[in-house]
This record gives C-alpha cells, structure tokens and sequence, in this order.
RNA sequence: GGUAAUAUAGCCAAGUGGUAAGGCAACGGUCUGCAAAACCGUCAUCGCCGGUUCGACUCCGGUUAUUACCUCCA
C-alpha cells in the first residue's frame, strides 16, 4: 500500500491507479532556453525516483513529459542572441537530453513538445470557447478563471487577493483586455513581424503557457491522469492554470494525485534562474566525475523538503556512496572464495531490511528512511565478508538486494568495470608473490607504485583485493 | 499584507504520545607485518514560552527565526 501526498488535499492518501497496475503520470519538463540547473534536476531526479519505485511495484508506468519549446523567454533569448526561437530550443531540448543521461533519468514513455501539439491546441482552445470558459481580446484568448469553481485552490491562495494582486501588475491596456484581471492567457496574438507563430482562429498566435501541458496530457495520457508531478512553485499559476483549462475542457477530474518537489536551496535561498545562483548540471559535470552522488545526495532528504546544496553536502554523499560501494566491492571478492549453499539466518535478516525499505518508500517514498535500509545492509555485507565461510547464494542475495534497492534511486551500477593496464596486471601478481616471500619491502613498494597508477591494494584473509580509485 | 512550509547533535537527515533511525565528522577499541578496508563502542532531549496529559520532541495556543508562493521560475 503505497501512500502518496496529494498537494491539493494537503494529506497523505493511499495511492490507488486508474487502471489496476499501470500509472499514467505526468511531470512538467523544462521550457528550453537554457541549461538546467540542479534545482530543476532534482524535479526530474525525483519523479525518476517515484517512477522507478512504482515499477519496482510492479507497475507498468506510461511518462509523459514536455519540452515546452515556445514562450516568451525562448523568444526573448532568441531576439538576444540574433537567431530564431526553434535554434534555441532546439539546442537546449538537446542539452537536457545530454545532461540527464549521466544522472541516469530514465527516459519519458513520451517526449512531448508544445510546437507539435498546435492544432490540438487550437481545437482545446476553441472548445474552452465554445463552452464559455475563454473569450477572444484582440487576438489573445484568455481563460476566465472565475468562472471555473474551485480556481486557486490547489495552491490554496485566496480569490480575492489573488485578484487584487493580479490588478496591482497589468497596464491600463491590459485591463481593458481582459475582463478579470486574474484570467489568464491561453493563447497570446503575435507582438512583433518576425516573431514565431501559428495561424489561428484568432489571428496569428502562440500558445499561453499553461495550455501545452494540459493538451499533451490529455493526448498522450487521457482525461483524467493518476499522478502530476512538478516542483511546488508550479502549483501556482501553472499547475492551477492546467487544473482550471482542462476539467472546463473535459468536464472531468484532470488529476487525482497532485505530486510537488521542493526547491534546492543555495545558501537557504532557493536556487533559479531568475535569481541567478544557479549551478548548472551541464557545468557541474564539466567539473564533477562522479553524477551518482548527485542522485544519493537527493535521496538523502525527502522530495518534498527543501534540500540545500552545498559542497559540504556533496562531499558527504560523495563519501556515503563510496562506503556503499566499497561494502558491495568487499562483498563481491568473497564471490571467489564462497561455498557452495547458502545462510538462511542472513537471508532472513535481508529480507527484513528489504522489508523497511519498501515500508519507508511506501510511505510518500521517503528516501532517508529507505536509504538508512541500505546501510544496513552494507553493514551486514561487510559483516558478512569478514567471516571465515560465506556462502555463495547469500553473497549473491546479499549483493543483488543492494544494488536492486539502490536502482529505486537510479543508482545502478556500483562497481564500474575495472580497466587496468598488462603491466599493472603483472605488478599485481609480483606483489603476491613478493607477501608469500615475505619480503614486506617489495610488496609495499609495488603498492605505492600501484597507488600512484590509480590502483588500491588492500590485503585480507582471502588475499589481495584490490580496486580503482 | 495574505497563504503555506520548516526549526532535531559539529554537519546532513528520519521519527514516534511513553524517554530520539541512518550517513558524514570526532574520540576510544578490535583486526592487520604495515597500510587500507571493515567491525564494535562513545557522542543530542528535539527553536523559545505556556497549556492538555500519568507522560510530549510528537497534540493545542502563543512567540521567534528562516524559506517559499501570491501569474518569470523545477
């Protein structure tokens, strides 16, 4: 029983899917105009996160997620840099694509993009239209806020505020376009000549933001959808924009449980773009070997907390992976020396700590929680080599339970293929021979010359292992 | 101003009405030819003030601080 919780309930509910064993969810991508930073890869690290426990639950799990690729700022960028708005978004769709991979974010089921879903656009809008929820203001169609029951709700603002608030930004010309100023765009007519459009009913336009996530997720998922993820500042407007066009549209529920991330702060201000104290991914893996820290450093707080990123933290994740994989790689040298059968008793300790984990991620996935599960078992892993015996089917439960734990975070492998040299390969055997010799001054030698190749010797009971640094 | 969230050891971070998981760091042991790795042990009374309760860190009220949202933002 996974329990999730919903941001526009504000409680904890028991998760149950639409269809029995599949989830349709989407989560709101970037729009493309620069580099993403760390703050919006923890939304995606996050989501990666849900979707991967769900179907390490078994579930079949449909991920829809967007590009929105038109917008004032991709325009905006493009007027700057003396190029058109798709170079743009194109060079940073891809860039995201680039940067994701090595944080090991699954790829969505659907990789949607606004421009693609323009004339789905059109017919929505026209729809909201016709049943009275949009009008047309020279050539802008906005969305009449008031009119849809429950507008604000998901972000728990209050109508009248919000509306006062709303007046207090637009210019004179503005308010005469609009009939509320709290109604918001759906779609917005061309400012400039050489400005990107479409043809519309309306005159030559864009889509508002808000309105490609509630078509692509209409027409890549359905009506109604199990799971909307995004980071909380989405809840409003966007998120509460999406919620207002498309339950107008389809007269149905659009969502039943509204996931949100927190922010990743820097120095307890929130990292964004706007403020511009950003770290992006795509710098950071310029500078930084090691993305899988990233993703434990994420884990050890829950999505929905705010997690602030520092070098202090990094650090620490950084050395709690390499106590992770160091646990796995002792454990895996026993391989060789393991007898045949296998310890029940351990097995059963295993399970128990299996049994935490799925308990603390059922539990909103609560990361920390699950992860402290892990450690528990490297501890039990390096217990366990220690002992004179092992046996080989417990080493191998014991190493496929951590790394299939661990994959629920996106960690996926922990012992990267060692790749050493002929002449390394040799030093390591000479210094074998050199310890059977007893000759300590050799062997100690070989091993700062391994050392400085990158390569570390330690010795146990079993004898030599040794490791990549 | 409105609406929320958060406040737990040097740091990161869980948690329960009955005397605080886990990781990092530190200290002390064990193991080891040495080293490394590992293992064991030690290390907090939960922002502040009240209240409810046999008992609260966990509920209620207040207070302080920090952060976020209130149409750029994951």
């Amino acid at each position: 029983m996974i329990k999730v919780y919903n941001t526009l309930t504000r409680e904890k509910e028991i998760f149950k899917s639409i269809i029995p064993g599949k989830i349709n969810m989407y989560v709101c991508g970037p729009t493309v105009y620069n580099y993403i930073h760390i703050g919006n890869a923890r939304s995606s690290i996050a989501f990666d996160v849900v979707r991967r426990y769900f179907e390490y639950r078994g579930y079949q799990v449909n991920y829809v997620s967007n590009f929105t690729d038109v917008d004032d700022k991709i325009i905006q960028r493009a007027r700057e840099e003396g190029v058109d708005e798709m170079t743009i978004a194109n060079k940073y769709a891809n860039a995201f694509i680039e940067d994701t991979l090595p944080l090991n974010i699954q790829p969505a089921t659907v990789r949607a993009r606004a421009t693609e879903v323009i004339p789905d656009i059109i017919v929505f809008v026209q729809d909201l239209i016709d049943k009275g929820y949009a009008y047309e203001a020279k050539g802008d169609v906005y969305f009449r806020a008031k009119k849809f029951k429950g507008y604000g709700i998901l972000a728990h603002q209050d109508l009248n505020e919000m509306t006062e608030n709303a007046a207090g930004r637009l210019d004179d010309e503005e308010m005469t376009r609009k009939e509320d100023p709290i109604d918001f765009a759906v779609w917005k007519a061309t400012q400039a000549e050489d400005e990107i459009s479409w043809e519309s009913p309306w005159g030559n336009g864009r889509p508002g933001w808000h309105i490609e996530c509630s078509v692509m997720a209409q027409k890549y998922l359905s009506n109604t959808i199990d799971i909307h993820g995004g980071g909380i500042d989405l809840a409003f407007p966007h998120h509460t924009n999406e919620m207002a066009q498309s339950e107008a549209h389809t007269g149905q529920k659009f969502v039943n449980y509204w996931m949100h991330n927190g922010f990743v702060n820097v120095n307890n201000e929130k990292m964004s773009k706007s403020l511009g104290n950003f770290t992006t991914i795509h710098d950071m893996l310029k500078h930084y070997d090691d993305p899988m820290t990233i993703r434990l450093l994420l884990a050890t707080t829950q999505y929905r907390r705010p997690i602030n990123y520092s070098s202090d933290t990094l650090t620490q994740a950084r050395v709690a992976l390499d106590r992770i994989r160091t646990g796995y790689r002792n454990l895996l040298f026993r391989l060789n020396t393991a007898a045949v059968g296998k310890d029940a008793d351990l097995e059963v300790t295993i399970k128990k700590q299996i049994a935490v984990f799925e308990m603390a991620m059922d539990d909103d996935f609560n990361t920390p929680n699950a992860l402290a599960a892990v450690f528990e078992l490297v501890t039990l892993a390096n217990t366990y080599a220690d002992n004179k015996t092992v046996k080989v089917e417990t080493v191998q439960y014991l190493l496929d339970t951590i790394l299939l734990l661990l994959g629920v975070f996106g960690i996926t492998e922990l012992n990267d293929k060692p790749q050493i040299t002929d002449a390394q390969k040799q030093l390591l055997a000479a210094r074998v021979s050199a310890r059977v010799a007893h000759d300590f001054e050799l062997s100690d030698q070989i091993r700062q010359q391994l050392s400085e190749g990158g390569v570390i010797v330690e010795d146990t009971a079993q004898g030599q292992r040794w490791h990549q640094a």
